[in-house]
DNA sequence: GTTATGACTCCAG
DNA sequence: ACTGGAGCCATAA
């Protein structure tokens, strides 16, 4: 089980209308953010890239700034231009 | 084995 | 609240 898989499962478990954080999703694979950030680009489009955003809310800044229209086409609580990380933020999937 | 890069996060100003 | 700099881990060349 490569960290890849855990990623995606981790990313795929997010429930539609929330999100979660590299941050958190760094912490439930045991290893840095950066590298977090890492495997969910290498999970490709087939999996909801968009549903991942920073840990103050602003989703990520590739896709030529496509994930905001994704986030609000999937009733993400937004709160101006960032995601409302408050209510959105995905709890953990309890292995 | 070493160097360079990347969809991040934290701390300080 | 915003901006800039440093740290970190893994993969690729």
């Amino acid at each position: 089980m490569s960290s890849l898989d855990e990623v995606r499962r981790i990313v795929h478990d997010v429930p539609r209308g929330q999100v979660i954080t590299y941050g958190e999703i760094a912490a439930l694979i045991q290893t840095s953010p950066r590298h977090a950030g890492r495997l969910v680009s290498q999970l490709g489009d087939g999996s909801p890239w968009w549903r991942v955003v920073y840990s103050d809310g602003s989703p990520a800044t590739c896709h030529n700034g496509a994930a905001p229209s994704m986030l609000a086409h999937e009733a993400i609580p937004m709160c101006g231009d960032r995601v409302d990380i408050r209510r959105a933020r995905a709890h953990r999937p309890k292995a």
